[in-house]
DNA sequence: ATACATTATTTACGCGCGTTAAATTTATAT
DNA sequence: ATATAAATTTAACGCGCGTAAATAATGTAT
């Protein structure tokens, strides 16, 4: 960290004694060089604090080093938390992370992809609006670029998909709300955006089929991201005017739950699995919130570990196949049921 | 978007039958070149779909057209929300933002403002960890890079602070629930990360001094980023074991009152501006998430776009001004209270 | 029509690094 | 010590674009 700044690797490479395409090697793949050419190199960098022009680097090479991870709605702090692991897997394997939110808007997601296409990412990890998506825009981009999908699946289009298996976490709430004495009916969005909410009213259906009960389904209106208010003026609409056909609810997701604990709040109904209570609530994703909302919500969890970790290798795996891998492979992990108060 | 793909702006240049100086003009300032020329280069480009390697782009011009945002925990849907505004404006403005969030980490904050300086950034908009920064490290980063600070403050760093007026928050919570009745006691982190907490306390005592009433400060356990749990582990402890000097509650920020609400529905303490109801709790910032608390949160809430609008303005008369402002600005952004059922 | 100011073109160089091929050095094995 | 493999050096070119200077074309005002 001393002397004065270099300008150039050409720069660096006299002052550290070592031949500048070797130097260039070594930032490509510190591995690539011999170790005690290796040791002479960092021992320079520490002394003269020299980093490449990325801009520079790039430019030629026709991989960079960048993985490009893409969520829809980063005010969500799922996704927030999710980003955060993906991030932390990549600068770990020596990437370059940049971060994007399509903040639940298809020009946006488009724009991104675009702005993605030209900072030539060695991969992209992208989780899709789902239903509001251009789904030719991402094929196309798709076509160019390694990338793995997550949370959200496009049938077809995307190199893998990763992300939680919707059956796993409707199987286990509703198996779990029956077993304790209550038939559940479900609590979804008219149109959801995300195609997992699809999945999981199918779970639902299918498990209630299996279980041989009578299934109940209660849509509301709304549309865009704010769940949360969407949840609660329908939860407020469904209990003022008595349209709950049963006492249990199970929520598409959390943010429909937090909502709807809200409104019960308002308007006086006690949940919760006690006898006493008016209603019992539960739901699916273990959003960072549901265990401060009152009462706490009973919930499956994603397994964001393994999705994020699973997300990132086969990234890495792509990556390294050049790009393409023999078939597309959809991994779903299951889900873990988290018992507390609302249910 | 018909024909070949292009490889360069010599190619694109012959074919829309402009000269490539002017073609690069064009794709700096598209106002530089006379409207006629301007015209045919966007037929051109509509016809043949180019786009410039940004690598080689950026390579030569000393400075990019990037902007660089940085906060310290992206999982506070607060944080997500004012990036969301900051991105917008930036991309409104012709930049190109790049995401990044601490994560809590001094280190990382550290690495993503090194990997920043490589991106020669045209500017940088930076929320501090607070305590936790690295002080020294910023300072040598602002030395080099137009930055403006917003959030949290370090004092005489940075080209210039945009933020809330912590006082405005606290004295008009003070005010109200003193107003209305009741005097309040302040629930704060022992070690708060965030230097807005030091400065909501000192306005909670010069308030309470005005008013000529006792202060009391109510400090709980607990670090790192994770203050919802915080609060609802410290409001645990102070109401099982009566500690509240008094029956109103004013928290320093909405993530810990989400935790002490939690806590005081699961010891059935019921909290509301009723006179039925045990106690009464405020607090700071109209966190997302606060008015689907149960009850809903009374708070003061922040100037989000105000905030937002004004330190991308200020950035963009830095970056016009060269990188140097006459004298380190700071502007604080009133509070708007917002009166919910908690209190 | 003429003079002048803008704007565009031509030509050419440079940026910092990737990359390659041939020549040379260094390490490893026998 | 010698043969062989592996790593490094030397020399040189190219990438795609920024930019500058001189020249030519175009627009505007009188």
């Amino acid at each position: 960290m001393s002397h004065k700044k270099i300008r150039n690797m050409e720069e660096f490479a006299t002052l550290s004694g070592i031949s500048r395409p070797t130097i260039s090697k070594y930032f490509n793949d510190p591995d690539s060089v011999r170790s005690s050419t290796r040791d002479r190199i960092e021992a320079a960098l520490k002394e003269f604090d020299y980093r490449p022009n990325i801009y520079a680097m790039n430019q030629n090479r026709r991989l960079t080093k960048n993985i490009g991870i893409v969520v829809p709605y980063l005010a969500d702090p799922f996704f927030a938390e999710i980003a955060r692991v993906l991030e932390r897997s990549c600068i770990d394997a020596g990437f370059t992370p940049s971060l994007f939110s399509s903040h639940g808007e298809q020009g946006l997601e488009n724009a991104i992809l675009d702005t993605l296409r030209s900072l030539k990412p060695a991969g992209v990890l992208l989780a899709p609006l789902g239903r509001a998506s251009d789904r030719k825009h991402i094929e196309l981009f798709c076509r160019d670029v390694p990338t793995i999908l997550f949370d959200s699946n496009i049938e077809g289009v995307g190199a893998a998909f990763v992300g939680s298996d919707n059956f796993s976490f409707v199987s286990q709430t509703v198996e779990y709300l029956n077993r304790t004495g209550n038939v559940p009916c479900f609590f979804e969005m008219k149109d959801p955006a995300n195609p997992n909410a699809n999945k999981r009213r199918h779970a639902y259906l299918e498990m209630m089929r299996r279980l041989d009960l009578e299934p109940h389904i209660v849509k509301i209106d709304g549309i865009g991201w704010g769940f949360e208010e969407i949840g609660r003026q329908g939860a407020l609409k469904v209990l003022r005017d008595n349209l709950l056909p049963t006492k249990t609810v199970l929520c598409s997701n959390d943010r429909l739950a937090i909502g709807f604990l809200s409104a019960c709040h308002e308007l006086g109904v006690s949940v919760g699995r006690d006898e006493a209570c008016d209603i019992r609530v539960a739901s699916h994703d273990d959003h960072p919130y549901s265990r401060f909302t009152c009462p706490s919500l009973t919930t499956a969890a994603h397994d964001y570990e393994s999705v994020a970790d699973h997300a990132v290798e086969t990234l890495f795996q792509l990556i390294e196949a050049g790009g393409k891998l023999n078939r597309r492979e959809e991994r779903l992990f299951a889900a873990r049921l988290i018992m507390r108060g609302s249910a």
